[in-house]
DNA sequence: TAGATTGTTAATCGATTAACAATC
DNA sequence: TAGATTGTTAATCGATTAACAATC
Protein backbone atom coordinates (compact mmCIF):
# COMPACT_ATOMS: atom_id res chain seq x y z
CA UNK A 1 0.00 0.00 0.00
CA UNK A 2 2.44 2.24 1.06
CA UNK A 3 4.83 1.29 -2.14
CA UNK A 4 2.07 2.13 -4.69
CA UNK A 5 1.54 5.45 -2.83
CA UNK A 6 4.74 6.37 -3.18
CA UNK A 7 5.22 5.32 -6.60
CA UNK A 8 1.85 7.53 -7.64
CA UNK A 9 3.84 10.64 -5.84
CA UNK A 10 6.51 9.75 -7.27
CA UNK A 11 5.15 9.69 -10.84
CA UNK A 12 3.53 12.98 -10.30
CA UNK A 13 6.72 14.21 -9.12
CA UNK A 14 7.94 13.32 -12.37
CA UNK A 15 5.56 15.10 -14.61
CA UNK A 16 5.62 18.04 -12.67
CA UNK A 17 9.19 17.78 -13.42
CA UNK A 18 9.20 17.29 -17.27
CA UNK A 19 6.76 20.04 -17.29
CA UNK A 20 8.85 22.50 -15.91
CA UNK A 21 11.73 21.09 -17.95
CA UNK A 22 9.26 22.07 -21.25
CA UNK A 23 8.45 25.41 -20.19
CA UNK A 24 11.95 25.97 -19.49
CA UNK A 25 14.09 24.45 -21.86
CA UNK A 26 16.80 27.82 -22.66
CA UNK A 27 16.52 29.22 -25.76
CA UNK A 28 19.93 28.32 -27.28
CA UNK A 29 18.95 24.70 -26.42
CA UNK A 30 16.13 24.64 -28.90
CA UNK A 31 18.36 26.81 -31.54
CA UNK A 32 20.74 23.50 -31.67
CA UNK A 33 18.08 21.02 -31.47
CA UNK A 34 17.32 20.81 -35.32
CA UNK A 35 21.19 20.11 -35.82
CA UNK A 36 20.99 17.48 -33.39
CA UNK A 37 17.60 15.93 -35.32
CA UNK A 38 19.74 16.31 -37.95
CA UNK A 39 22.43 13.86 -37.43
CA UNK A 40 20.24 11.68 -35.09
CA UNK A 41 17.89 10.67 -38.54
CA UNK A 42 21.17 10.44 -39.88
CA UNK A 43 22.47 7.76 -37.61
CA UNK A 44 19.00 6.38 -37.39
CA UNK A 45 19.40 5.78 -41.24
CA UNK A 46 22.44 3.82 -40.85
CA UNK A 47 20.70 1.56 -38.66
CA UNK A 48 22.67 2.65 -35.38
CA UNK A 49 20.27 1.95 -32.20
CA UNK A 50 21.94 3.92 -29.36
CA UNK A 51 24.17 7.34 -29.20
CA UNK A 52 26.01 8.77 -26.58
CA UNK A 53 26.27 12.51 -25.84
CA UNK A 54 29.76 12.12 -26.00
CA UNK A 55 29.89 10.98 -29.71
CA UNK A 56 27.44 13.34 -30.84
CA UNK A 57 29.16 16.30 -29.22
CA UNK A 58 32.29 15.52 -31.27
CA UNK A 59 30.44 14.51 -34.23
CA UNK A 60 29.27 18.51 -34.17
CA UNK A 61 31.70 20.18 -32.58
CA UNK A 62 30.38 20.88 -29.26
CA UNK A 63 31.04 20.15 -25.70
CA UNK A 64 29.74 16.94 -24.82
CA UNK A 65 28.54 18.36 -21.14
CA UNK A 66 26.36 20.77 -23.05
CA UNK A 67 24.78 18.46 -25.29
CA UNK A 68 24.04 16.10 -22.16
CA UNK A 69 22.34 19.08 -21.07
CA UNK A 70 20.49 19.11 -23.80
CA UNK A 71 19.53 16.36 -24.18
CA UNK A 72 18.21 16.35 -20.63
CA UNK A 73 15.84 18.95 -21.19
CA UNK A 74 13.74 16.50 -23.17
CA UNK A 75 13.04 14.43 -20.36
CA UNK A 76 14.36 11.58 -21.80
CA UNK A 77 16.82 9.60 -19.51
CA UNK A 78 20.06 8.26 -21.09
CA UNK A 79 21.40 5.43 -20.05
CA UNK A 80 25.14 5.38 -18.29
CA UNK A 81 27.21 3.27 -20.46
CA UNK A 82 24.85 3.09 -23.54
CA UNK A 83 24.29 6.82 -23.75
CA UNK A 84 20.27 7.20 -25.42
CA UNK A 85 18.38 5.24 -27.50
CA UNK A 86 17.94 6.96 -31.01
CA UNK A 87 14.55 6.50 -32.21
CA UNK A 88 12.74 7.61 -28.86
CA UNK A 89 15.58 10.60 -28.38
CA UNK A 90 14.37 11.94 -31.54
CA UNK A 91 10.81 11.71 -30.89
CA UNK A 92 11.67 13.21 -27.32
CA UNK A 93 13.08 16.09 -29.65
CA UNK A 94 11.03 16.65 -32.33
CA UNK A 95 7.94 16.76 -29.35
CA UNK A 96 9.89 19.32 -27.18
CA UNK A 97 10.09 21.55 -30.49
CA UNK A 98 6.01 20.54 -30.94
CA UNK A 99 7.58 19.01 -34.36
CA UNK A 100 5.68 15.97 -33.55
CA UNK A 101 2.25 16.87 -35.22
CA UNK A 102 2.70 18.85 -38.24
CA UNK A 103 1.97 22.63 -37.91
CA UNK A 104 -0.09 23.28 -41.06
CA UNK A 105 0.64 26.96 -42.13
CA UNK A 106 0.11 28.87 -45.54
CA UNK A 107 2.97 30.69 -47.88
CA UNK A 108 1.68 34.67 -48.35
CA UNK A 109 4.20 35.65 -51.77
CA UNK A 110 4.76 33.25 -54.09
CA UNK A 111 8.11 34.99 -55.67
CA UNK A 112 11.21 34.04 -55.82
CA UNK A 113 11.99 33.45 -52.36
CA UNK A 114 8.79 31.95 -51.86
CA UNK A 115 9.05 29.41 -54.57
CA UNK A 116 12.58 28.94 -52.95
CA UNK A 117 11.55 27.59 -49.57
CA UNK A 118 8.34 25.81 -51.27
CA UNK A 119 11.42 23.13 -53.22
CA UNK A 120 13.22 23.27 -50.21
CA UNK A 121 11.82 20.20 -49.42
CA UNK A 122 13.05 20.26 -45.82
CA UNK A 123 9.92 21.77 -43.72
CA UNK A 124 8.48 18.39 -43.93
CA UNK A 125 11.47 17.48 -41.49
CA UNK A 126 10.57 20.17 -39.49
CA UNK A 127 6.77 19.53 -39.57
CA UNK A 128 5.80 22.02 -41.41
CA UNK A 129 3.22 21.55 -43.84
CA UNK A 130 2.34 24.61 -45.84
CA UNK A 131 -1.09 23.58 -47.26
CA UNK A 132 -1.82 26.66 -49.15
CA UNK A 133 -0.04 29.46 -51.25
CA UNK A 134 -1.56 33.23 -51.96
CA UNK A 135 -0.32 35.78 -54.12
CA UNK A 136 -1.57 39.10 -55.95
CA UNK A 137 -0.20 38.08 -59.39
CA UNK A 138 -3.30 36.80 -61.98
CA UNK A 139 -0.47 35.11 -63.82
CA UNK A 140 0.15 33.22 -60.92
CA UNK A 141 -3.18 32.47 -59.16
CA UNK A 142 -4.13 28.80 -60.58
CA UNK A 143 -0.82 27.69 -60.91
CA UNK A 144 0.71 25.05 -58.84
CA UNK A 145 4.33 25.44 -56.60
CA UNK A 146 6.06 22.52 -55.82
CA UNK A 147 2.61 20.55 -55.65
CA UNK A 148 0.62 23.62 -53.83
CA UNK A 149 -2.38 25.59 -55.81
CA UNK A 150 -1.59 28.88 -55.48
CA UNK A 151 -4.60 31.24 -53.87
CA UNK A 152 -5.62 34.87 -54.74
CA UNK A 153 -4.34 37.02 -52.37
CA UNK A 154 -7.29 38.64 -51.50
CA UNK A 155 -8.94 35.36 -49.86
CA UNK A 156 -6.00 34.84 -47.48
CA UNK A 157 -8.18 36.18 -44.65
CA UNK A 158 -11.50 33.90 -45.10
CA UNK A 159 -8.91 31.19 -45.51
CA UNK A 160 -7.48 31.73 -42.25
CA UNK A 161 -10.91 32.45 -40.54
CA UNK A 162 -12.44 29.21 -41.92
CA UNK A 163 -9.50 26.74 -41.85
CA UNK A 164 -7.76 28.47 -38.29
CA UNK A 165 -4.49 27.67 -40.07
CA UNK A 166 -2.20 29.09 -37.04
CA UNK A 167 0.84 29.93 -39.26
CA UNK A 168 1.92 31.83 -42.01
CA UNK A 169 5.43 32.09 -43.72
CA UNK A 170 5.55 35.58 -45.25
CA UNK A 171 7.87 35.94 -48.61
CA UNK A 172 6.39 39.26 -49.91
CA UNK A 173 8.18 42.28 -50.80
CA UNK A 174 9.28 44.67 -48.21
CA UNK A 175 6.72 47.32 -49.08
CA UNK A 176 3.69 45.33 -48.44
CA UNK A 177 4.86 43.24 -45.64
CA UNK A 178 3.29 44.86 -43.00
CA UNK A 179 0.19 45.39 -44.53
CA UNK A 180 -0.35 42.15 -45.23
CA UNK A 181 0.66 40.92 -41.73
CA UNK A 182 -1.88 42.96 -40.55
CA UNK A 183 -4.79 41.20 -42.14
CA UNK A 184 -3.20 38.19 -41.13
CA UNK A 185 -3.32 39.25 -37.77
CA UNK A 186 -6.94 40.57 -37.89
CA UNK A 187 -7.83 37.33 -39.52
CA UNK A 188 -6.40 35.18 -36.44
CA UNK A 189 -2.96 33.87 -37.25
CA UNK A 190 -0.98 33.00 -34.57
CA UNK A 191 2.40 33.10 -35.81
CA UNK A 192 4.00 34.71 -38.35
CA UNK A 193 7.79 33.53 -39.97
CA UNK A 194 8.84 36.66 -41.61
CA UNK A 195 11.19 36.85 -44.35
CA UNK A 196 10.65 40.02 -45.57
CA UNK A 197 13.28 42.74 -44.39
CA UNK A 198 11.23 44.64 -42.03
CA UNK A 199 10.47 44.60 -38.01
CA UNK A 200 7.01 43.85 -38.44
CA UNK A 201 4.53 45.75 -35.78
CA UNK A 202 1.76 43.37 -34.45
CA UNK A 203 -0.34 42.92 -31.50
CA UNK A 204 1.57 41.10 -28.97
CA UNK A 205 -0.64 38.10 -29.23
CA UNK A 206 0.92 37.39 -32.61
CA UNK A 207 4.31 36.07 -32.74
CA UNK A 208 6.71 36.58 -34.92
CA UNK A 209 9.69 35.17 -35.66
CA UNK A 210 11.66 36.81 -38.29
CA UNK A 211 14.70 35.48 -40.32
CA UNK A 212 17.18 38.59 -40.29
CA UNK A 213 19.43 38.13 -42.90
CA UNK A 214 21.56 41.62 -41.94
CA UNK A 215 22.38 40.66 -38.79
CA UNK A 216 23.44 36.93 -40.41
CA UNK A 217 25.40 39.26 -42.84
CA UNK A 218 27.37 41.37 -40.03
CA UNK A 219 28.22 38.36 -37.84
CA UNK A 220 29.91 37.11 -41.23
CA UNK A 221 31.86 40.38 -41.96
CA UNK A 222 33.20 41.14 -38.06
CA UNK A 223 34.51 37.74 -37.98
CA UNK A 224 36.08 38.55 -41.67
CA UNK A 225 37.38 41.47 -40.26
CA UNK A 226 39.98 40.00 -37.82
CA UNK B 1 56.79 69.68 -23.65
CA UNK B 2 55.52 67.87 -20.51
CA UNK B 3 52.00 68.42 -22.07
CA UNK B 4 52.74 67.61 -25.48
CA UNK B 5 54.20 64.27 -24.02
CA UNK B 6 51.00 63.78 -21.90
CA UNK B 7 48.75 64.14 -25.34
CA UNK B 8 51.02 62.17 -27.18
CA UNK B 9 50.68 59.59 -24.48
CA UNK B 10 46.94 60.42 -23.80
CA UNK B 11 46.54 59.58 -27.79
CA UNK B 12 48.35 56.38 -27.77
CA UNK B 13 45.68 55.09 -25.10
CA UNK B 14 42.92 55.78 -26.44
CA UNK B 15 43.92 54.41 -29.79
CA UNK B 16 45.08 51.41 -27.68
CA UNK B 17 41.22 51.27 -26.19
CA UNK B 18 39.43 51.72 -29.59
CA UNK B 19 41.47 48.77 -30.78
CA UNK B 20 40.72 46.60 -27.58
CA UNK B 21 36.84 47.70 -28.19
CA UNK B 22 36.82 47.25 -31.81
CA UNK B 23 38.11 43.46 -31.12
CA UNK B 24 36.30 42.77 -27.94
CA UNK B 25 32.82 43.88 -29.33
CA UNK B 26 30.28 41.39 -28.00
CA UNK B 27 28.43 39.03 -31.03
CA UNK B 28 24.69 40.12 -29.66
CA UNK B 29 25.92 43.75 -30.00
CA UNK B 30 27.38 43.26 -33.41
CA UNK B 31 24.10 41.45 -34.12
CA UNK B 32 22.08 44.19 -33.27
CA UNK B 33 23.88 46.77 -34.85
CA UNK B 34 21.88 46.47 -38.65
CA UNK B 35 19.17 47.47 -36.54
CA UNK B 36 20.41 50.68 -35.48
CA UNK B 37 21.42 51.54 -39.10
CA UNK B 38 18.55 51.06 -40.31
CA UNK B 39 16.76 53.43 -37.65
CA UNK B 40 19.60 55.77 -37.85
CA UNK B 41 19.56 56.20 -41.48
CA UNK B 42 15.69 57.02 -41.04
CA UNK B 43 16.07 59.53 -39.20
CA UNK B 44 18.72 61.06 -40.90
CA UNK B 45 16.78 60.84 -44.33
CA UNK B 46 14.15 62.46 -42.18
CA UNK B 47 16.68 65.71 -41.49
CA UNK B 48 17.24 64.60 -37.28
CA UNK B 49 20.97 65.42 -36.52
CA UNK B 50 21.44 64.05 -33.04
CA UNK B 51 19.73 60.90 -31.43
CA UNK B 52 20.18 59.56 -27.94
CA UNK B 53 20.78 56.16 -26.67
CA UNK B 54 17.30 56.93 -25.48
CA UNK B 55 14.87 57.40 -28.35
CA UNK B 56 16.95 54.72 -30.27
CA UNK B 57 16.62 52.38 -27.38
CA UNK B 58 12.42 52.85 -27.26
CA UNK B 59 11.62 52.74 -31.35
CA UNK B 60 13.43 49.42 -31.01
CA UNK B 61 12.34 48.16 -27.85
CA UNK B 62 15.35 48.02 -25.95
CA UNK B 63 16.92 48.39 -22.84
CA UNK B 64 17.99 52.43 -23.48
CA UNK B 65 21.00 50.81 -21.04
CA UNK B 66 21.94 48.25 -23.56
CA UNK B 67 22.32 50.56 -26.21
CA UNK B 68 24.00 52.98 -24.81
CA UNK B 69 27.19 49.96 -24.31
CA UNK B 70 26.34 48.98 -27.54
CA UNK B 71 26.74 52.54 -29.24
CA UNK B 72 29.88 53.14 -26.71
CA UNK B 73 31.81 49.96 -28.35
CA UNK B 74 31.56 52.02 -31.83
CA UNK B 75 34.16 53.72 -30.14
CA UNK B 76 32.32 56.86 -30.67
CA UNK B 77 31.44 59.43 -27.86
CA UNK B 78 28.12 60.50 -27.22
CA UNK B 79 27.40 64.38 -25.43
CA UNK B 80 25.28 64.16 -22.14
CA UNK B 81 22.05 65.76 -22.77
CA UNK B 82 22.32 65.78 -26.66
CA UNK B 83 23.12 62.45 -27.56
CA UNK B 84 25.43 61.12 -30.46
CA UNK B 85 25.50 63.07 -34.14
CA UNK B 86 23.57 60.79 -36.37
CA UNK B 87 26.07 60.95 -39.43
CA UNK B 88 29.08 60.25 -37.71
CA UNK B 89 27.19 57.24 -35.04
CA UNK B 90 26.50 55.71 -38.66
CA UNK B 91 29.47 56.09 -40.01
CA UNK B 92 30.75 54.28 -36.62
CA UNK B 93 29.20 51.25 -36.61
CA UNK B 94 29.62 50.75 -40.05
CA UNK B 95 33.23 51.04 -39.58
CA UNK B 96 32.71 48.95 -36.80
CA UNK B 97 30.92 46.05 -39.25
CA UNK B 98 33.34 46.44 -41.86
CA UNK B 99 30.91 48.11 -43.90
CA UNK B 100 32.58 50.99 -44.69
CA UNK B 101 34.25 49.40 -47.41
CA UNK B 102 32.61 47.38 -49.83
CA UNK B 103 32.47 44.04 -49.90
CA UNK B 104 33.02 42.61 -52.79
CA UNK B 105 31.59 39.19 -53.28
CA UNK B 106 30.30 36.36 -55.96
CA UNK B 107 27.41 34.51 -55.57
CA UNK B 108 26.69 30.64 -56.76
CA UNK B 109 23.55 29.13 -57.82
CA UNK B 110 21.10 31.35 -59.65
CA UNK B 111 18.19 29.20 -58.78
CA UNK B 112 14.91 30.76 -56.96
CA UNK B 113 16.77 31.92 -53.98
CA UNK B 114 19.98 33.41 -55.61
CA UNK B 115 17.70 35.57 -57.81
CA UNK B 116 15.68 36.56 -54.67
CA UNK B 117 18.74 37.33 -52.62
CA UNK B 118 20.10 40.03 -55.98
CA UNK B 119 16.43 41.27 -56.04
CA UNK B 120 17.01 41.89 -51.62
CA UNK B 121 18.26 45.08 -52.81
CA UNK B 122 18.88 45.24 -49.17
CA UNK B 123 22.62 44.06 -50.13
CA UNK B 124 24.23 47.51 -51.42
CA UNK B 125 23.22 48.93 -47.96
CA UNK B 126 25.16 46.59 -46.00
CA UNK B 127 28.21 47.54 -47.81
CA UNK B 128 27.99 43.93 -50.04
CA UNK B 129 28.61 44.30 -53.30
CA UNK B 130 27.79 40.88 -55.78
CA UNK B 131 30.25 41.50 -58.63
CA UNK B 132 29.41 38.20 -60.69
CA UNK B 133 27.15 35.40 -60.58
CA UNK B 134 27.77 31.84 -61.39
CA UNK B 135 25.66 28.63 -62.24
CA UNK B 136 25.89 25.71 -64.15
CA UNK B 137 22.57 25.54 -66.30
CA UNK B 138 23.36 26.60 -70.06
CA UNK B 139 20.14 28.13 -70.19
CA UNK B 140 20.91 30.74 -67.62
CA UNK B 141 24.71 31.15 -68.35
CA UNK B 142 25.05 34.56 -69.74
CA UNK B 143 21.85 36.23 -69.12
CA UNK B 144 21.39 39.12 -66.69
CA UNK B 145 20.17 38.94 -62.69
CA UNK B 146 19.32 42.11 -61.80
CA UNK B 147 22.02 43.91 -63.73
CA UNK B 148 24.79 41.06 -63.35
CA UNK B 149 25.79 38.51 -65.57
CA UNK B 150 25.62 34.72 -64.97
CA UNK B 151 28.67 33.25 -65.67
CA UNK B 152 29.54 29.44 -65.98
CA UNK B 153 30.06 27.92 -62.63
CA UNK B 154 32.98 25.84 -64.18
CA UNK B 155 34.71 29.32 -64.14
CA UNK B 156 34.24 30.14 -60.50
CA UNK B 157 37.55 28.69 -59.24
CA UNK B 158 39.59 30.91 -62.18
CA UNK B 159 37.98 34.29 -61.08
CA UNK B 160 37.81 33.87 -57.43
CA UNK B 161 41.97 33.04 -57.85
CA UNK B 162 42.55 35.80 -60.82
CA UNK B 163 40.22 38.35 -59.11
CA UNK B 164 40.93 37.86 -55.05
CA UNK B 165 37.34 38.40 -54.41
CA UNK B 166 36.90 37.13 -50.71
CA UNK B 167 33.63 36.55 -49.95
CA UNK B 168 30.62 33.93 -52.00
CA UNK B 169 26.76 33.67 -51.43
CA UNK B 170 26.82 30.21 -51.65
CA UNK B 171 22.70 29.57 -52.97
CA UNK B 172 22.96 26.14 -54.80
CA UNK B 173 20.96 22.96 -53.85
CA UNK B 174 22.24 21.18 -51.14
CA UNK B 175 23.77 18.18 -52.84
CA UNK B 176 26.05 20.01 -54.83
CA UNK B 177 27.15 22.66 -51.54
CA UNK B 178 29.77 20.79 -50.14
CA UNK B 179 31.50 19.66 -53.27
CA UNK B 180 31.17 23.65 -54.40
CA UNK B 181 32.31 25.06 -51.17
CA UNK B 182 35.39 22.91 -51.42
CA UNK B 183 36.20 24.47 -54.93
CA UNK B 184 36.01 27.80 -53.48
CA UNK B 185 37.78 27.17 -50.51
CA UNK B 186 40.81 25.43 -52.99
CA UNK B 187 40.52 28.78 -55.04
CA UNK B 188 41.17 30.82 -51.89
CA UNK B 189 37.81 32.36 -50.72
CA UNK B 190 37.91 33.85 -47.01
CA UNK B 191 34.12 33.82 -46.23
CA UNK B 192 31.68 32.13 -47.10
CA UNK B 193 27.54 33.08 -46.35
CA UNK B 194 25.82 29.39 -46.81
CA UNK B 195 22.13 29.40 -47.52
CA UNK B 196 22.17 25.51 -48.16
CA UNK B 197 20.96 23.48 -45.37
CA UNK B 198 24.17 21.91 -44.94
CA UNK B 199 26.37 22.71 -42.12
CA UNK B 200 29.53 22.95 -44.41
CA UNK B 201 33.09 20.86 -43.74
CA UNK B 202 35.78 23.01 -44.56
CA UNK B 203 39.85 24.31 -43.57
CA UNK B 204 39.47 26.85 -40.71
CA UNK B 205 40.66 29.53 -42.27
CA UNK B 206 37.50 29.58 -44.29
CA UNK B 207 34.50 31.38 -42.25
CA UNK B 208 31.31 30.24 -42.83
CA UNK B 209 28.45 31.88 -41.62
CA UNK B 210 25.49 29.28 -42.00
CA UNK B 211 21.97 31.32 -42.56
CA UNK B 212 20.11 28.42 -41.09
CA UNK B 213 16.30 28.17 -40.99
CA UNK B 214 15.50 25.18 -38.98
CA UNK B 215 16.99 26.73 -36.03
CA UNK B 216 14.61 30.20 -36.86
CA UNK B 217 11.97 27.68 -37.48
CA UNK B 218 12.56 26.07 -34.38
CA UNK B 219 12.44 29.32 -32.05
CA UNK B 220 9.10 30.39 -33.97
CA UNK B 221 7.72 26.36 -32.68
CA UNK B 222 8.73 26.62 -29.18
CA UNK B 223 7.55 30.11 -28.85
CA UNK B 224 4.31 29.48 -30.62
CA UNK B 225 3.70 26.03 -27.82
CA UNK B 226 3.36 27.97 -25.04
C1' DT C 1 34.52 -5.96 -11.74
C1' DA C 2 36.26 -1.86 -14.34
C1' DG C 3 35.27 1.76 -17.13
C1' DA C 4 32.38 4.63 -19.72
C1' DT C 5 28.57 7.53 -19.46
C1' DT C 6 24.90 9.37 -17.11
C1' DG C 7 22.47 13.21 -14.06
C1' DT C 8 23.28 16.76 -10.68
C1' DT C 9 25.41 20.21 -8.09
C1' DA C 10 28.86 23.91 -8.06
C1' DA C 11 32.04 27.22 -10.50
C1' DT C 12 32.92 30.13 -14.31
C1' DC C 13 31.98 33.17 -17.85
C1' DG C 14 29.81 36.71 -20.52
C1' DA C 15 25.94 39.64 -21.37
C1' DT C 16 22.41 42.46 -19.53
C1' DT C 17 20.69 45.45 -16.13
C1' DA C 18 21.15 48.68 -12.25
C1' DA C 19 23.27 52.54 -9.89
C1' DC C 20 25.46 56.76 -9.99
C1' DA C 21 28.85 60.40 -10.62
C1' DA C 22 30.27 63.47 -14.50
C1' DT C 23 28.80 66.80 -17.86
C1' DC C 24 26.60 69.40 -21.35
C1' DT D 1 20.96 76.52 -12.86
C1' DA D 2 18.21 72.17 -13.42
C1' DG D 3 17.55 68.20 -15.77
C1' DA D 4 18.50 64.92 -19.22
C1' DT D 5 21.86 61.94 -20.91
C1' DT D 6 26.29 60.26 -20.96
C1' DG D 7 30.17 56.76 -19.50
C1' DT D 8 31.66 53.69 -15.88
C1' DT D 9 31.62 50.64 -12.14
C1' DA D 10 28.99 47.10 -9.65
C1' DA D 11 25.11 43.65 -9.34
C1' DT D 12 22.28 40.33 -11.52
C1' DC D 13 21.09 36.88 -14.55
C1' DG D 14 21.43 32.97 -17.54
C1' DA D 15 24.18 29.80 -20.13
C1' DT D 16 28.20 27.06 -20.38
C1' DT D 17 31.70 24.43 -18.30
C1' DA D 18 33.75 21.70 -14.53
C1' DA D 19 33.54 18.25 -10.94
C1' DC D 20 31.87 14.15 -9.21
C1' DA D 21 28.90 10.61 -7.31
C1' DA D 22 25.57 7.18 -9.21
C1' DT D 23 24.92 3.37 -12.34
C1' DC D 24 24.72 0.26 -16.09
Amino acid sequence: MNGRLDNTENRHLKERKVLDRIKSIPLPAIRRYPSYLRRLKKYESEGVLWISATTLAEDLSLSSILVRKDLACTGLEGRPKYGFPIEPLICAIEKSLGWDNATDAILVGAGNLGTALMGYGGFTQYGLKIIAVFDSDPLKIGEMIHGVKILDIEKTADFIARTKIPMAVLTVPAAYAQLIAMKLSDAGIKGIWNFAPIKLKLSNDVIIQRVDLASSFAELSSRLKK
